[in-house]
DNA sequence: AGCCAGGCCCAAC
DNA sequence: GTTGGGCATGGC
């Protein structure tokens, strides 16, 4: 058991800021879940992090998944000196870490994600894993029951468009059947997207099946580290609308608030501000 | 019953 | 380039 002081890190705000969908409490202030392909049990009390992994592990693969090597304190200060009224939101979310993720996790996760609830998006991806992903032995199967890794993109390529409706995903079977065989086709290729310049990068997940301009952010912002991008929802827009008096229905608009408003840092002032509407809205986020 | 949810596709302009 | 209708699913 690995134990690290961590400034700028709360689990309940990493997790539950609506970034991932693969981990669960399973005690107050301790969770498990899958990512790459490896289950951890992690646990916080206070800046103390405990992390149920050797050293090998952490230091090749979860410091990296949690950011961990980001200075959040002054992305922070530097947000809330370009937009004050940040502060709010920033100081609800203050534990929040964005993720790297998975890319081709992040794009079938948010295919799903299109006019659907958070909720049911856990449910389908948990749906998909299970029936699909490689099952990945652990030691609190007798708490949450086995776990399965996300499936791999000629795994899920194979599987028929009418077994993915009949999983509950609605319209976007197509999207996900045909994302996937053109992910696995050219594999080595669709993971290097991330390394492209934002807008590049943007461009070419927008040629996926079920991809548009806010599906594109939020892959990008949660498997790429690409922080200049910034998925604009329905609680978004809302948010802006309420706080800001932005209009809902005028993009540029928007587009133009976002860019004289968050800066460089916007995708960060994203999720603070998600997190903050949504807990707003939904007692079960309320602290 | 109708509206909403981390929107996208496609046709029409 | 922008706009509007349609769209599976399920909770409220």
């Amino acid at each position: 058991m690995l134990s690290i002081e961590i400034e700028d890190f709360q689990l309940n705000d990493v997790f539950t800021c609506g970034q991932c969908f693969r981990w669960q409490a399973i005690a107050e202030n301790k969770w498990i879940g899958i990512a790459g392909g490896e289950v951890l049990c992690v646990s916080q009390n206070g800046k103390t992090v405990y992390f149920d992994c050797s050293q090998e592990a952490f230091e090749r693969h979860w410091r990296h998944y949690f950011d961990l090597d980001r200075h959040y304190d002054e992305i922070k200060k530097t947000l809330i000196k370009g937009s004050p009224d940040l502060a709010e939101a920033i100081a609800f979310g203050s534990g929040i870490r964005l993720l790297n993720q998975e890319p081709f996790e992040m794009l079938i996760t948010f295919i799903l994600s299109a006019n659907n609830h958070i909720p049911r998006i856990t449910e389908l991806v948990r749906r998909l894993c299970t029936a699909y992903g490689e099952r990945v032995p652990h030691q609190w199967e007798s708490i949450i029951g086995p776990l399965h890794a996300f499936p791999k993109p000629e795994v899920l390529a194979e599987v028929p468009i009418e077994t993915l409706r009949s999983l509950g995903t609605g319209y976007r079977d197509v999207y996900i059947h045909e994302s996937a065989v053109k992910a696995a086709s050219e594999f080595s290729s669709f993971e290097a997207i991330g390394d492209l310049p934002y807008e590049a990068a943007k461009a070419k997940l927008m040629t996926f099946s079920g991809v548009g301009p806010k599906v594109a952010d939020c892959i990008l912002l949660f498997s790429s580290g690409k922080h200049e991008a910034f998925p604009i929802d329905t609680w978004i827009k809302k948010t802006l609308a309420r706080r800001y008096g932005v209009p809902e229905n005028k993009p540029k608009q928007i587009q133009n608030f976002i860019e004289a408003n968050f800066g460089v840092y916007k995708g960060f002032a994203n999720q603070y501000l998600f997190y903050y509407e949504r807990s707003l809205q939904n007692e079960h986020l309320i602290k």
